[in-house]
DNA sequence: AAAACATATGAATAATTGTTCATATGTTCA
DNA sequence: TGAACATATGAACAATTATTCATATGTTTT
């Protein structure tokens, strides 16, 4: 642990208290966590275009069903996808704009410079 | 691997004409994967009220130099923060306003509903 | 030049996580 | 009801990663 530093203190106590609380963080850090994964990008990606099947995300990711799934759920349990079961197909889409606004603004700011 | 499903290529190959390349979605996930931990995430919050040395940031963070300057570097490796000598301290700011905006967006989204 | 200070970094360990394989669940059709 | 189809899920394994410990680098002060 790094000693205390008296001239600095006024900093770290206002920062401190302008910083939103550690659950807030720590919420925000496992929101990133499930966007932080190639494959959830690009199913998040292909439901950005609309809503899909599981065996069409599956033919578009060129992965297993198994695979996919599992990615699935993570993406719905982080509620970042909803699904709705037509017949035998289950279709997912994205849960609401916000999710399409924080793909859109990662993607562009990889695309620019 | 799925089988194949006639009726949906058309879907499927408009989606993936729409997607953005493997090499794009790729580089944002893992932009994102930077965002996606904790430490990080309260690093770039407390660096989003404005530039500050390694010192203030384990007094804030309450953490080991060590454990903070690795994820600096993990931060700066990414491009998310730049640094500036200033003596024997060396400070940290956010590397360009997306930075923020990104932060903000994520964390704006959890602190709904 | 040596000591003190601020920060960085390599190696090791512990914990987390993504995919595969095998199988289970739920729906439709014959 | 049974077979076929679409999707979900548990367990295991491999790969990635965050922190700690020890130490190295670079700066200032005496």
């Amino acid at each position: 642990m790094a000693e205390l530093h008296p001239e600095h203190s006024h900093i770290i106590a206002q920062t401190k208290a302008n910083m939103p609380s550690e659950e807030i963080l720590e919420k925000t850090a496992d929101v990133f966590k499930v966007f932080g994964d190639k494959t959830r990008i690009r199913i998040l990606s292909a439901l950005s275009e609309g809503e899909m099947c599981v065996c069409c995300i599956c033919d578009i990711l060129e992965m297993s069903q198994s695979a996919v799934s599992h990615q699935l759920s993570v993406l719905k349990a982080a509620k970042l996808i909803k699904s709705r079961r037509e017949g035998k197909q289950i279709y997912y889409s994205l849960d609401d704009a916000h999710v399409g606004a924080i793909l859109c603004t990662g993607i562009s700011h990889v695309e620019e410079d």
